[in-house]
DNA sequence: TGACAGGTTAATGTATACAACCTAGCGTCC
DNA sequence: GGACGCTAGGTTGTATACATTAACCTGTCA
Protein backbone atom coordinates (compact mmCIF):
# COMPACT_ATOMS: atom_id res chain seq x y z
CA UNK A 1 0.00 0.00 0.00
CA UNK A 2 2.71 2.14 0.63
CA UNK A 3 5.51 1.77 -2.00
CA UNK A 4 4.63 1.00 -5.51
CA UNK A 5 6.42 -1.38 -7.41
CA UNK A 6 9.08 -2.19 -4.50
CA UNK A 7 10.42 -5.60 -4.03
CA UNK A 8 7.75 -5.22 -0.80
CA UNK A 9 4.91 -5.23 -3.40
CA UNK A 10 5.74 -7.64 -5.08
CA UNK A 11 5.96 -9.74 -2.22
CA UNK A 12 2.51 -8.61 -0.68
CA UNK A 13 0.95 -9.18 -3.94
CA UNK A 14 2.53 -12.74 -4.36
CA UNK A 15 2.32 -14.40 -1.15
CA UNK A 16 -1.74 -12.75 -0.57
CA UNK A 17 -2.82 -14.46 -4.09
CA UNK A 18 -1.07 -17.53 -3.34
CA UNK A 19 -2.34 -17.86 0.15
CA UNK A 20 -6.14 -16.83 -0.93
CA UNK A 21 -5.59 -19.12 -4.21
CA UNK A 22 -4.87 -22.43 -1.27
CA UNK A 23 -1.48 -22.45 -2.81
CA UNK A 24 -0.46 -23.76 0.95
CA UNK A 25 -2.29 -26.23 3.60
CA UNK A 26 -3.91 -24.58 6.59
CA UNK A 27 -1.56 -24.46 9.06
CA UNK A 28 1.14 -25.07 7.04
CA UNK A 29 4.49 -23.66 7.87
CA UNK A 30 6.07 -20.90 5.50
CA UNK A 31 9.75 -21.39 4.66
CA UNK A 32 11.06 -18.11 4.32
CA UNK A 33 13.86 -19.45 2.05
CA UNK A 34 12.18 -21.45 -0.10
CA UNK A 35 9.08 -18.66 -0.35
CA UNK A 36 11.68 -15.97 -1.12
CA UNK A 37 13.57 -18.05 -3.99
CA UNK A 38 10.10 -19.02 -5.14
CA UNK A 39 8.67 -15.01 -5.42
CA UNK A 40 12.48 -14.02 -6.99
CA UNK A 41 13.40 -11.69 -4.10
CA UNK A 42 15.30 -11.79 -0.73
CA UNK A 43 14.13 -12.44 2.82
CA UNK A 44 13.98 -8.87 3.18
CA UNK A 45 10.86 -7.76 1.84
CA UNK A 46 9.28 -11.00 2.12
CA UNK A 47 9.48 -10.90 5.82
CA UNK A 48 7.88 -7.31 5.74
CA UNK A 49 4.75 -8.50 3.80
CA UNK A 50 4.26 -11.62 6.09
CA UNK A 51 4.49 -9.21 9.21
CA UNK A 52 1.61 -7.71 7.02
CA UNK A 53 0.00 -10.64 6.25
CA UNK A 54 -0.51 -12.11 9.98
CA UNK A 55 -1.89 -8.49 10.68
CA UNK A 56 -4.15 -9.32 7.81
CA UNK A 57 -4.78 -12.41 9.58
CA UNK A 58 -4.09 -14.81 6.94
CA UNK A 59 -1.03 -15.67 8.44
CA UNK A 60 -0.56 -16.76 12.37
CA UNK A 61 2.70 -16.35 14.01
CA UNK A 62 4.60 -19.52 16.02
CA UNK A 63 5.39 -19.24 19.19
CA UNK A 64 9.11 -21.06 18.43
CA UNK A 65 9.23 -18.54 15.14
CA UNK A 66 8.19 -18.09 11.96
CA UNK A 67 4.83 -18.54 10.91
CA UNK A 68 2.16 -20.37 9.28
CA UNK A 69 -1.02 -20.14 6.87
CA UNK A 70 -4.05 -19.41 9.19
CA UNK A 71 -7.33 -21.77 9.71
CA UNK A 72 -10.37 -19.65 8.61
CA UNK A 73 -13.56 -20.77 8.05
CA UNK A 74 -17.03 -19.53 6.10
CA UNK A 75 -17.98 -18.43 9.06
CA UNK A 76 -15.22 -16.07 9.60
CA UNK A 77 -15.67 -14.45 6.45
CA UNK A 78 -19.36 -13.97 7.61
CA UNK A 79 -17.97 -11.83 10.18
CA UNK A 80 -15.56 -10.05 8.77
CA UNK A 81 -18.41 -9.02 6.39
CA UNK A 82 -20.25 -8.07 9.85
CA UNK A 83 -17.37 -6.36 11.37
CA UNK A 84 -17.25 -4.35 8.51
CA UNK A 85 -20.84 -3.01 8.45
CA UNK A 86 -20.53 -2.35 12.47
CA UNK A 87 -17.36 0.19 11.92
CA UNK A 88 -19.55 1.50 8.69
CA UNK A 89 -22.00 1.56 10.56
CA UNK A 90 -20.11 4.13 13.04
CA UNK A 91 -18.97 5.58 10.20
CA UNK A 92 -22.43 6.82 8.94
CA UNK A 93 -23.76 7.92 12.17
CA UNK A 94 -20.74 9.70 13.65
CA UNK A 95 -21.13 11.74 9.76
CA UNK A 96 -25.00 12.26 10.66
CA UNK A 97 -24.45 13.19 14.13
CA UNK A 98 -21.64 15.65 13.43
CA UNK A 99 -23.09 16.93 9.80
CA UNK A 100 -20.92 17.40 6.53
CA UNK A 101 -19.05 20.22 4.77
CA UNK A 102 -21.21 20.71 1.54
CA UNK A 103 -18.22 19.67 -0.87
CA UNK A 104 -18.18 15.71 0.60
CA UNK A 105 -21.94 15.76 0.35
CA UNK A 106 -21.55 16.93 -3.45
CA UNK A 107 -18.88 14.15 -4.24
CA UNK A 108 -21.49 11.90 -2.65
CA UNK A 109 -24.14 13.05 -5.47
CA UNK A 110 -21.53 12.43 -7.82
CA UNK A 111 -20.78 8.89 -7.14
CA UNK A 112 -24.26 8.30 -6.63
CA UNK A 113 -24.92 9.16 -9.98
CA UNK A 114 -21.76 7.29 -11.67
CA UNK A 115 -23.50 4.35 -10.33
CA UNK A 116 -26.64 5.16 -11.56
CA UNK A 117 -24.85 5.46 -14.75
CA UNK A 118 -23.37 1.77 -14.73
CA UNK A 119 -26.72 0.58 -13.82
CA UNK A 120 -28.88 1.75 -16.29
CA UNK A 121 -29.89 -0.32 -19.38
CA UNK A 122 -26.87 -2.84 -19.83
CA UNK A 123 -25.18 -3.12 -16.66
CA UNK A 124 -21.66 -1.91 -16.18
CA UNK A 125 -20.13 -4.18 -14.20
CA UNK A 126 -16.64 -2.58 -13.76
CA UNK A 127 -17.99 1.04 -13.85
CA UNK A 128 -20.24 -0.23 -10.95
CA UNK A 129 -17.26 -1.58 -8.61
CA UNK A 130 -15.37 0.87 -9.01
CA UNK A 131 -17.91 3.67 -8.18
CA UNK A 132 -19.08 1.35 -5.35
CA UNK A 133 -15.23 1.41 -4.06
CA UNK A 134 -15.45 4.89 -4.55
CA UNK A 135 -18.42 5.25 -2.40
CA UNK A 136 -17.74 3.26 0.27
CA UNK A 137 -13.74 5.30 0.62
CA UNK A 138 -15.78 8.60 0.96
CA UNK A 139 -18.37 6.92 3.41
CA UNK A 140 -15.20 6.40 5.17
CA UNK A 141 -14.33 10.18 4.94
CA UNK A 142 -17.63 11.79 5.93
CA UNK A 143 -17.49 11.31 9.82
CA UNK A 144 -14.64 13.91 9.35
CA UNK A 145 -12.27 11.68 11.91
CA UNK A 146 -8.71 10.43 10.53
CA UNK A 147 -9.32 7.23 13.30
CA UNK A 148 -12.89 6.00 11.79
CA UNK A 149 -11.52 6.86 7.96
CA UNK A 150 -8.18 4.79 9.26
CA UNK A 151 -9.77 1.88 10.76
CA UNK A 152 -12.72 1.52 7.91
CA UNK A 153 -10.92 1.48 5.04
CA UNK A 154 -8.77 -0.66 7.32
CA UNK A 155 -11.48 -3.46 7.58
CA UNK A 156 -12.95 -3.38 4.43
CA UNK A 157 -10.04 -3.93 2.74
CA UNK A 158 -9.58 -7.10 4.65
CA UNK A 159 -9.32 -10.32 2.78
CA UNK A 160 -12.09 -12.10 4.38
CA UNK A 161 -13.66 -8.78 4.57
CA UNK A 162 -13.25 -7.61 0.95
CA UNK A 163 -16.60 -7.37 -1.64
CA UNK A 164 -14.20 -7.92 -4.02
CA UNK A 165 -13.97 -11.03 -3.07
CA UNK A 166 -16.90 -12.60 -4.47
CA UNK A 167 -18.21 -9.05 -6.04
CA UNK A 168 -16.46 -10.90 -9.48
CA UNK A 169 -18.75 -13.41 -9.64
CA UNK A 170 -21.89 -11.30 -8.82
CA UNK A 171 -23.13 -12.25 -12.39
CA UNK A 172 -23.82 -15.80 -11.04
CA UNK A 173 -26.71 -14.66 -8.52
CA UNK A 174 -30.36 -14.93 -9.59
CA UNK A 175 -31.27 -11.30 -10.69
CA UNK A 176 -27.64 -9.65 -10.27
CA UNK A 177 -29.05 -6.66 -11.70
CA UNK A 178 -31.85 -6.37 -9.18
CA UNK A 179 -28.98 -7.14 -6.37
CA UNK A 180 -26.98 -4.45 -7.82
CA UNK A 181 -29.62 -2.03 -7.74
CA UNK A 182 -30.90 -3.06 -4.58
CA UNK A 183 -27.32 -2.47 -3.07
CA UNK A 184 -27.47 1.71 -4.57
CA UNK A 185 -30.83 2.01 -3.16
CA UNK A 186 -29.40 1.55 0.08
CA UNK A 187 -26.17 3.73 -0.46
CA UNK A 188 -28.91 6.49 -1.33
CA UNK A 189 -31.15 6.14 1.65
CA UNK A 190 -27.90 6.26 3.49
CA UNK A 191 -26.18 9.69 2.61
CA UNK A 192 -29.59 10.48 2.67
CA UNK A 193 -30.21 9.61 6.33
CA UNK A 194 -26.55 11.39 7.16
CA UNK A 195 -27.96 14.48 5.34
CA UNK A 196 -31.03 14.82 7.74
CA UNK A 197 -28.97 14.05 10.50
CA UNK A 198 -30.29 11.08 11.48
CA UNK A 199 -27.67 8.68 13.05
CA UNK A 200 -29.59 6.14 14.36
CA UNK A 201 -30.79 5.04 11.13
CA UNK A 202 -27.63 5.67 8.75
CA UNK A 203 -25.75 3.59 10.98
CA UNK A 204 -28.55 0.70 10.77
CA UNK A 205 -28.84 1.18 6.89
CA UNK A 206 -25.00 0.56 6.66
CA UNK A 207 -25.65 -2.71 8.88
CA UNK A 208 -27.90 -3.72 6.66
CA UNK A 209 -25.80 -3.06 3.45
CA UNK A 210 -23.28 -5.39 4.63
CA UNK A 211 -25.89 -7.79 5.22
CA UNK A 212 -27.04 -7.43 1.79
CA UNK A 213 -23.53 -9.00 0.84
CA UNK A 214 -23.46 -11.64 3.40
CA UNK A 215 -26.73 -13.14 1.85
CA UNK A 216 -25.08 -12.57 -1.69
CA UNK A 217 -22.22 -14.70 -0.85
CA UNK A 218 -24.60 -17.36 1.14
CA UNK A 219 -26.47 -17.28 -1.91
CA UNK A 220 -23.17 -18.57 -3.85
CA UNK A 221 -21.84 -20.92 -1.85
CA UNK A 222 -25.14 -22.86 -1.37
CA UNK A 223 -26.11 -22.73 -5.09
CA UNK A 224 -22.15 -22.78 -6.63
CA UNK A 225 -19.81 -25.04 -4.44
CA UNK A 226 -17.94 -25.73 -7.32
CA UNK A 227 -17.01 -21.77 -7.34
CA UNK A 228 -15.37 -22.12 -3.67
CA UNK A 229 -12.08 -22.46 -4.94
CA UNK A 230 -12.47 -19.49 -7.69
CA UNK A 231 -13.25 -16.78 -4.83
CA UNK A 232 -10.30 -15.58 -3.22
CA UNK A 233 -11.22 -16.37 0.95
CA UNK A 234 -13.19 -19.41 -0.02
CA UNK A 235 -10.41 -21.50 -1.01
CA UNK A 236 -9.44 -22.31 2.48
CA UNK A 237 -13.19 -23.03 4.25
CA UNK A 238 -14.00 -26.33 5.36
CA UNK A 239 -16.21 -27.62 7.81
CA UNK A 240 -14.09 -29.66 10.11
CA UNK A 241 -13.01 -28.64 13.36
CA UNK A 242 -9.46 -26.86 14.44
CA UNK B 1 3.50 -8.88 20.83
CA UNK B 2 5.05 -11.89 19.17
CA UNK B 3 8.80 -12.33 20.15
CA UNK B 4 9.72 -11.85 23.88
CA UNK B 5 13.04 -9.79 24.91
CA UNK B 6 14.35 -9.64 21.33
CA UNK B 7 15.68 -6.52 19.36
CA UNK B 8 12.15 -6.16 17.33
CA UNK B 9 10.02 -6.00 21.02
CA UNK B 10 13.05 -3.29 22.28
CA UNK B 11 12.66 -1.29 19.32
CA UNK B 12 8.95 -0.91 19.34
CA UNK B 13 8.34 -0.82 22.72
CA UNK B 14 11.23 2.43 23.28
CA UNK B 15 9.88 3.51 20.01
CA UNK B 16 6.33 3.91 21.09
CA UNK B 17 7.37 5.32 24.26
CA UNK B 18 9.14 7.93 22.66
CA UNK B 19 6.97 9.12 20.56
CA UNK B 20 4.24 9.21 23.53
CA UNK B 21 6.09 11.28 25.59
CA UNK B 22 6.41 13.43 23.17
CA UNK B 23 10.18 12.98 22.07
CA UNK B 24 9.62 14.15 18.83
CA UNK B 25 7.90 16.98 17.29
CA UNK B 26 4.74 16.18 15.39
CA UNK B 27 5.28 15.46 11.56
CA UNK B 28 9.13 15.39 11.68
CA UNK B 29 10.55 12.42 9.82
CA UNK B 30 12.18 9.65 11.56
CA UNK B 31 15.77 9.50 10.46
CA UNK B 32 16.48 5.20 10.78
CA UNK B 33 20.26 5.45 11.41
CA UNK B 34 19.91 8.17 13.86
CA UNK B 35 17.49 6.11 15.97
CA UNK B 36 18.85 2.90 15.41
CA UNK B 37 21.69 4.27 17.43
CA UNK B 38 19.74 6.01 19.66
CA UNK B 39 17.90 2.89 20.66
CA UNK B 40 21.04 0.55 20.31
CA UNK B 41 19.83 -2.15 18.07
CA UNK B 42 20.21 -1.85 14.36
CA UNK B 43 17.75 -0.92 11.21
CA UNK B 44 16.47 -4.19 10.66
CA UNK B 45 13.86 -4.54 14.07
CA UNK B 46 13.90 -0.85 14.00
CA UNK B 47 12.29 -0.98 10.66
CA UNK B 48 10.26 -3.62 11.33
CA UNK B 49 8.78 -1.64 14.47
CA UNK B 50 8.45 1.14 12.41
CA UNK B 51 5.67 -0.77 10.48
CA UNK B 52 4.28 -2.22 13.59
CA UNK B 53 3.42 2.06 14.54
CA UNK B 54 2.65 2.51 11.29
CA UNK B 55 -0.14 0.18 11.46
CA UNK B 56 -1.05 1.68 14.83
CA UNK B 57 -1.62 4.99 13.40
CA UNK B 58 1.48 6.35 15.57
CA UNK B 59 3.44 7.13 12.11
CA UNK B 60 2.65 7.86 8.76
CA UNK B 61 4.59 6.93 5.83
CA UNK B 62 6.03 9.37 3.58
CA UNK B 63 5.38 9.14 -0.16
CA UNK B 64 9.20 9.22 -0.76
CA UNK B 65 10.06 7.25 1.28
CA UNK B 66 10.60 6.79 5.54
CA UNK B 67 8.06 7.74 7.85
CA UNK B 68 7.31 10.62 10.31
CA UNK B 69 5.46 10.96 13.45
CA UNK B 70 2.11 11.26 12.92
CA UNK B 71 -0.31 14.28 14.08
CA UNK B 72 -3.39 13.32 16.55
CA UNK B 73 -5.65 15.48 18.45
CA UNK B 74 -7.96 15.20 21.92
CA UNK B 75 -10.74 14.08 19.26
CA UNK B 76 -8.56 11.50 17.89
CA UNK B 77 -8.75 9.64 21.64
CA UNK B 78 -12.40 10.35 21.58
CA UNK B 79 -13.24 8.47 18.71
CA UNK B 80 -10.42 5.87 19.13
CA UNK B 81 -12.21 5.24 22.21
CA UNK B 82 -16.17 5.45 20.51
CA UNK B 83 -14.43 2.97 18.11
CA UNK B 84 -13.68 0.40 20.84
CA UNK B 85 -16.87 0.80 22.56
CA UNK B 86 -18.81 -0.14 19.04
CA UNK B 87 -16.19 -3.06 18.60
CA UNK B 88 -16.49 -3.81 22.07
CA UNK B 89 -20.36 -3.53 21.64
CA UNK B 90 -19.94 -6.06 18.82
CA UNK B 91 -18.73 -8.61 20.00
CA UNK B 92 -21.19 -8.30 23.54
CA UNK B 93 -24.44 -8.21 20.95
CA UNK B 94 -22.99 -11.27 19.11
CA UNK B 95 -22.21 -13.37 22.22
CA UNK B 96 -25.73 -13.11 23.32
CA UNK B 97 -26.54 -13.89 19.72
CA UNK B 98 -25.04 -16.69 19.88
CA UNK B 99 -25.06 -18.02 23.11
CA UNK B 100 -21.78 -18.61 25.23
CA UNK B 101 -20.64 -22.05 26.46
CA UNK B 102 -20.20 -22.22 30.27
CA UNK B 103 -16.63 -22.34 30.64
CA UNK B 104 -16.47 -19.09 29.14
CA UNK B 105 -19.54 -17.34 31.45
CA UNK B 106 -17.85 -19.13 34.57
CA UNK B 107 -14.53 -17.31 33.49
CA UNK B 108 -16.63 -14.34 33.07
CA UNK B 109 -17.83 -14.49 37.16
CA UNK B 110 -14.23 -15.35 38.20
CA UNK B 111 -12.80 -12.16 36.67
CA UNK B 112 -16.06 -10.19 38.13
CA UNK B 113 -15.77 -11.68 41.69
CA UNK B 114 -11.91 -10.63 41.23
CA UNK B 115 -12.34 -6.90 40.31
CA UNK B 116 -14.83 -7.14 43.52
CA UNK B 117 -12.44 -7.72 45.72
CA UNK B 118 -9.86 -5.35 44.28
CA UNK B 119 -13.01 -2.37 44.96
CA UNK B 120 -14.05 -3.99 48.34
CA UNK B 121 -12.59 -1.73 51.30
CA UNK B 122 -9.00 0.26 50.65
CA UNK B 123 -9.33 -0.29 46.34
CA UNK B 124 -6.27 -2.44 45.21
CA UNK B 125 -5.84 0.20 41.78
CA UNK B 126 -3.69 -2.33 40.20
CA UNK B 127 -5.56 -5.49 40.21
CA UNK B 128 -8.03 -3.53 39.47
CA UNK B 129 -6.28 -2.78 36.24
CA UNK B 130 -5.53 -6.51 36.29
CA UNK B 131 -9.12 -7.65 36.35
CA UNK B 132 -10.33 -4.33 34.39
CA UNK B 133 -7.84 -6.30 31.03
CA UNK B 134 -8.77 -9.77 31.71
CA UNK B 135 -12.22 -8.19 31.71
CA UNK B 136 -12.01 -7.29 28.11
CA UNK B 137 -9.90 -9.73 26.84
CA UNK B 138 -12.33 -12.15 27.54
CA UNK B 139 -15.50 -10.26 26.58
CA UNK B 140 -13.52 -10.20 22.97
CA UNK B 141 -13.66 -14.05 23.48
CA UNK B 142 -17.59 -14.39 24.25
CA UNK B 143 -18.28 -14.02 20.48
CA UNK B 144 -16.56 -17.22 19.70
CA UNK B 145 -15.06 -15.48 16.24
CA UNK B 146 -11.59 -15.21 15.73
CA UNK B 147 -12.27 -12.40 13.44
CA UNK B 148 -14.10 -10.40 16.77
CA UNK B 149 -11.29 -11.00 19.03
CA UNK B 150 -8.59 -10.58 16.67
CA UNK B 151 -10.59 -6.97 15.90
CA UNK B 152 -11.53 -6.39 19.30
CA UNK B 153 -8.44 -6.68 20.84
CA UNK B 154 -6.03 -5.24 18.16
CA UNK B 155 -8.28 -1.77 18.66
CA UNK B 156 -8.39 -1.97 22.65
CA UNK B 157 -4.49 -2.07 22.51
CA UNK B 158 -4.05 1.11 19.63
CA UNK B 159 -2.19 3.73 21.96
CA UNK B 160 -5.35 6.04 21.22
CA UNK B 161 -7.86 4.28 22.67
CA UNK B 162 -5.52 2.01 25.29
CA UNK B 163 -7.68 2.73 28.48
CA UNK B 164 -3.86 2.13 30.16
CA UNK B 165 -3.36 5.79 28.76
CA UNK B 166 -5.16 7.32 31.55
CA UNK B 167 -5.94 4.68 34.19
CA UNK B 168 -3.32 5.06 35.56
CA UNK B 169 -3.72 8.68 36.43
CA UNK B 170 -7.52 7.29 37.71
CA UNK B 171 -7.05 8.55 41.05
CA UNK B 172 -6.96 12.21 39.96
CA UNK B 173 -11.01 11.72 39.11
CA UNK B 174 -13.36 13.23 41.89
CA UNK B 175 -14.21 10.00 43.41
CA UNK B 176 -12.27 7.82 41.66
CA UNK B 177 -13.72 4.72 43.39
CA UNK B 178 -17.15 5.71 42.87
CA UNK B 179 -16.00 6.02 38.93
CA UNK B 180 -14.66 2.31 39.08
CA UNK B 181 -17.62 0.74 40.76
CA UNK B 182 -19.58 2.30 38.42
CA UNK B 183 -17.38 0.36 35.69
CA UNK B 184 -17.76 -2.89 37.55
CA UNK B 185 -21.77 -2.42 37.49
CA UNK B 186 -21.53 -2.01 33.81
CA UNK B 187 -19.09 -4.90 33.47
CA UNK B 188 -21.60 -6.70 35.52
CA UNK B 189 -24.48 -5.78 33.46
CA UNK B 190 -22.89 -6.19 30.22
CA UNK B 191 -22.43 -10.54 31.08
CA UNK B 192 -26.13 -10.03 32.94
CA UNK B 193 -27.50 -9.13 29.69
CA UNK B 194 -25.37 -11.86 27.30
CA UNK B 195 -26.46 -14.42 29.38
CA UNK B 196 -30.29 -13.46 29.08
CA UNK B 197 -29.28 -13.38 25.23
CA UNK B 198 -30.22 -9.78 25.13
CA UNK B 199 -27.83 -8.71 22.08
CA UNK B 200 -29.04 -5.16 21.80
CA UNK B 201 -28.79 -4.35 25.52
CA UNK B 202 -25.53 -5.76 25.70
CA UNK B 203 -24.13 -4.01 22.94
CA UNK B 204 -25.75 -0.23 24.10
CA UNK B 205 -24.20 -1.42 27.60
CA UNK B 206 -20.62 -1.76 26.37
CA UNK B 207 -21.13 1.37 24.53
CA UNK B 208 -21.94 2.86 27.32
CA UNK B 209 -19.17 1.60 28.96
CA UNK B 210 -16.52 3.33 26.62
CA UNK B 211 -17.79 6.60 27.25
CA UNK B 212 -17.58 6.23 30.82
CA UNK B 213 -13.90 6.24 29.76
CA UNK B 214 -14.51 8.83 28.05
CA UNK B 215 -16.35 11.48 30.20
CA UNK B 216 -12.79 10.04 32.68
CA UNK B 217 -10.87 11.56 29.89
CA UNK B 218 -12.62 14.38 29.77
CA UNK B 219 -12.78 15.30 33.19
CA UNK B 220 -8.79 15.20 33.54
CA UNK B 221 -7.99 17.06 30.62
CA UNK B 222 -10.25 19.77 31.81
CA UNK B 223 -9.51 20.09 35.50
CA UNK B 224 -6.27 19.26 35.57
CA UNK B 225 -4.56 20.41 31.96
CA UNK B 226 -0.72 20.08 33.37
CA UNK B 227 -1.00 16.66 33.21
CA UNK B 228 -1.61 16.25 29.54
CA UNK B 229 2.21 15.96 29.05
CA UNK B 230 2.41 12.79 31.77
CA UNK B 231 -0.34 11.32 29.99
CA UNK B 232 0.38 8.86 27.14
CA UNK B 233 -1.67 9.79 23.57
CA UNK B 234 -1.60 13.35 24.98
CA UNK B 235 1.30 14.91 24.98
CA UNK B 236 0.50 15.41 21.05
CA UNK B 237 -2.31 16.96 21.35
CA UNK B 238 -2.76 20.65 19.98
CA UNK B 239 -5.40 22.77 18.63
CA UNK B 240 -3.30 24.17 16.28
CA UNK B 241 -4.55 22.59 12.11
CA UNK B 242 -2.74 20.29 10.15
C1' DT C 1 20.03 38.49 -9.65
C1' DG C 2 17.44 34.49 -10.49
C1' DA C 3 16.93 30.06 -12.35
C1' DC C 4 18.46 25.76 -14.01
C1' DA C 5 21.75 22.01 -14.23
C1' DG C 6 25.06 19.13 -12.30
C1' DG C 7 27.15 16.90 -8.63
C1' DT C 8 27.42 15.43 -4.01
C1' DT C 9 25.48 13.83 0.16
C1' DA C 10 22.46 11.33 2.82
C1' DA C 11 18.57 8.77 3.16
C1' DT C 12 15.85 4.54 2.28
C1' DG C 13 15.16 -0.20 0.03
C1' DT C 14 17.38 -4.53 -0.68
C1' DA C 15 20.50 -8.34 -0.38
C1' DT C 16 23.47 -11.18 2.08
C1' DA C 17 26.35 -12.77 5.78
C1' DC C 18 26.41 -14.12 10.60
C1' DA C 19 24.73 -15.93 14.97
C1' DA C 20 21.52 -17.99 18.06
C1' DC C 21 17.93 -21.10 18.57
C1' DC C 22 14.99 -25.00 17.94
C1' DT C 23 14.46 -29.72 16.17
C1' DA C 24 15.41 -34.11 15.00
C1' DG C 25 18.18 -38.07 14.78
C1' DC C 26 21.52 -41.08 16.61
C1' DG C 27 24.34 -43.03 20.03
C1' DT C 28 25.18 -44.32 24.66
C1' DC C 29 24.12 -45.31 29.28
C1' DC C 30 21.05 -47.04 32.79
C1' DG D 1 14.70 -51.96 25.79
C1' DG D 2 13.88 -47.33 26.96
C1' DA D 3 15.35 -42.84 28.03
C1' DC D 4 18.50 -39.22 28.21
C1' DG D 5 22.06 -36.41 26.07
C1' DC D 6 24.74 -34.79 22.37
C1' DT D 7 25.56 -33.40 17.78
C1' DA D 8 24.29 -31.92 13.25
C1' DG D 9 21.17 -29.64 10.29
C1' DG D 10 18.13 -26.12 9.30
C1' DT D 11 15.40 -22.05 10.34
C1' DT D 12 14.74 -17.72 12.14
C1' DG D 13 16.43 -13.12 14.13
C1' DT D 14 19.88 -9.66 13.53
C1' DA D 15 23.56 -6.95 11.64
C1' DT D 16 25.84 -4.93 7.94
C1' DA D 17 27.18 -3.95 3.29
C1' DC D 18 25.48 -2.39 -1.19
C1' DA D 19 22.62 0.07 -4.54
C1' DT D 20 19.34 3.28 -5.82
C1' DT D 21 16.92 7.29 -5.30
C1' DA D 22 15.64 11.79 -3.63
C1' DA D 23 17.07 16.19 -1.77
C1' DC D 24 20.15 19.91 -1.34
C1' DC D 25 23.79 22.79 -2.37
C1' DT D 26 26.68 25.08 -5.55
C1' DG D 27 28.16 27.03 -9.66
C1' DT D 28 27.29 28.89 -14.03
C1' DC D 29 24.61 31.00 -17.53
C1' DA D 30 20.96 34.02 -19.14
Amino acid sequence: MADRSTQFEKALLGLRSLILEGAFEPNSRLPEVALSERLGLSRTPLRRAMDRLIEEGLLERIETGGCRVARFTFQDIIDSIELRGVVEGTAARLAAERGVPEALMAQADGILARIDSALAGEVDFDAYVEGNAAFHDLLAQLAGSPVIQREATRIRNLPLASPSAFLHRQDLLPDFQASLTRAQVQHRAMIEAIAAREGSRAEALAREHARLARQNLEYLTRTEPGLAPQVPGLALVSSEDT
